[in-house]
Parts: structure tokens; C-alpha cells; sequence
DNA sequence: TCCGACATGAGATTCGTTCTCAACGTATGC
DNA sequence: GCATACGTTGAGAACGAATCTCATGTCGGA
């Protein structure tokens, strides 16, 4: 399932000025080391959501040295740090997706495994509504959408 | 990720007079054994998710003999024919519950663990939202909300 | 009732992730 | 600029849930 996005109630700050990853790197003490700064440019540059296991051998190919472990690692402080989201994909494996902010749900394109943001707006009347309808107090919700997106729907006529 | 669940574009069914357990096992050419009656039995009777080992386990206290990838099987089986559905729990493991008619999202309890059905006309208008917005075909979505359902929520107080 | 195809159970295998630990490299204080 | 402390790394081992294998069992149509 989708990892856990929070909803405290309070409403989504617009971005401030996004610091840049090696700066967001170092946050709490963390080291700026090469592997990290590489973990996470690749995945940002990425575009879409890859698998640890697919991060590493992309990284591999101009870094043979890297560890596993160390992309595993990496990916979990970027989570950790709110600058990767996670998702659970079929099999097993998790996926992980470059994010700038936080609040964020997935339109995920079936086709070319491009990702997009939901407009937050689109999702918070729905929550309001199940709250009310269910007398469910929701937490926090996965929300992710499959299908194509607009270049690949032009594509296939 | 939570298993997919269609959006083929026509609107859901109202819930015709449901078949049995029994009866709904032997859809397809399937056999309808001990076994497979008992997994979704056991499913169907916990209203919450299960994942596989802890289905097996349950199952176990009563039946002894009854082997893992049997369930696992079962289980598989049970979604393909839409009486079950799935989702991926943090950790890689798959979760299932019982599910009497597709198009389902779900409402999780944190604390209990129970689950309930989310209205299907509160889901729609969203999905809607979303195609219009991000010019983005909507093929099916994993919808999954967390939270306290409303007896819980009670006894915290 | 018979027989073939489907289903079962036990254990082995798979495969991505996580753990372990010695060696390394970063950042900080001096 | 240098030394020190400690977070980080990489290789391989360990882990764990699911899946596969295959001999045996059983369902259900003929």
C-alpha cells in the first residue's frame, strides 16, 4: 500500500523556496556524502516511481562500486526526510518516488510509468465526505490513480 | 499498492441477490474443496484484513494439516474471481478481506482493525475531478483510508 | 464407478530487503 | 591544517514471505 501521507488538519503550505537536494541531504545531522547526493539525483531525475533494486542498477551502470544496502539506505532517510515517498508495489517491492513537498497522492501512467501530483484540492472535499458519511475519523489515506496520462492517450490513437 | 479496481466507465451495479461462499467458489471450472471453502470462510468471518501467514495461522488452530501455499492459492484464486481483494501491507507482505461486490474501497480501522465499505458516490465525483483536472484517463485506483471508525473513536474518550 | 484433470501439502527455492561489521570519509573542534 | 568522533559504506550473510515443485490425493463429469 501507498506509505501513510498525514492529514493533521492544518492545510498544505504552498512551497516556500525548495532548498536544493545536497542542502536537503544534510538535514539532522545527516552526512553529504557522494552516494547520497547520487541516490537522489538520480531518482529526481527519474521522473517515475523505481524500486530499490532498480535505482541500484541505474546507479550501477556509471557507479559499479555501490552497495545495495547503501541505495536502501539512502532511499529510507529520504522518506524519512519527506524528500522521497513510498510506495508498495505488486510483488513485494517497494517503489520510491522524488517529492518536493508533502500531502502528496500519484497519478501513475500505465503506459510510460510517468508520475504526477494530484491537486490537493481534488482530495480534501473527498475526505471531508467520508469523514461525515462514515463517522470515520481519517488519519492519513493512500491514494493513487492508474491510466494514461495525456501524451500517451494522444499517442495510442 | 492496493489491488486495482476498475473503472470501466459504467456505473456500479446495485448489489443483486449475492450467491454463497460455496456457490461462488465453483465459479469457472474451479473445484470446490474443503480447503477453498474454509480460506473464505475464515476471511469472510474475520471483517478485517488478513495477510496470508496470519490466514494460514487462524486456519491452522482448526484444521492442522492445511499447508501454506494451499491458502496462498486460495487466496489468489479468491481475487481473480472478485470475492476478495488485496492490498500490500508495509513490509512487503499482501493483506487480504473479503469482498462481496468490486469496486470497493476500503476504510481501515487502526485500532481495531475492522473494515468498512467507502460509499461508491463519494469516490465517483473525485475520479471525475481528477480526469478533468490533470487531462489524465483514470483507469483504476487504490483508495485506502486510515483512521479511528467511530466506535473506537468513542471508547478513546 | 472410473478416470483425468485439478488441488493439496511439505519442503526447497526464490528474491528483494535488511543486518552485520570492519574499513572509510565527513564534519567539527582545536 | 590536523586530529578525532562518529555517521556511512560495501560485501556478503541472514531474513522472511511468497512461490514453485512434485508426488499424492480428491473432485466431479462421463
Amino acid at each position: 500500500m501507498r506509505m501513510s501521507v498525514k492529514y493533521a488538519g492544518a492545510p498544505m503550505l504552498a512551497s516556500m523556496t525548495a532548498p536544493s537536494i545536497p542542502t536537503r541531504l544534510a538535514a539532522g545531522g545527516r552526512r553529504r556524502t557522494e552516494q547520497r547526493v547520487l541516490v537522489a539525483e538520480v531518482l529526481a531525475a527519474a521522473k517515475r516511481a523505481l524500486s530499490a533494486q532498480e535505482l541500484y542498477e541505474r546507479i550501477r551502470a556509471t557507479h559499479p562500486t555501490i552497495g545495495r544496502a547503501t541505495v536502501s539506505r539512502a532511499l529510507e532517510q529520504q522518506v524519512e526526510d519527506g524528500m522521497a515517498s513510498r510506495f508498495e508495489r505488486e510483488g513485494h517491492v517497494s517503489a520510491y518516488i522524488a517529492c518536493d513537498a508533502e500531502h502528496h497522492h500519484h497519478l501513475v501512467c500505465t503506459n510510460c510509468q510517468r508520475v504526477e501530483d494530484v491537486a490537493e484540492d481534488i482530495v480534501a472535499p473527498m475526505l471531508a465526505a467520508v469523514g461525515r458519511r462514515h463517522e470515520f475519523q481519517v488519519d492519513h489515506a493512500a491514494l493513487d490513480f492508474y491510466g494514461l496520462c495525456a501524451s500517451c492517450r494522444r499517442r495510442r490513437r
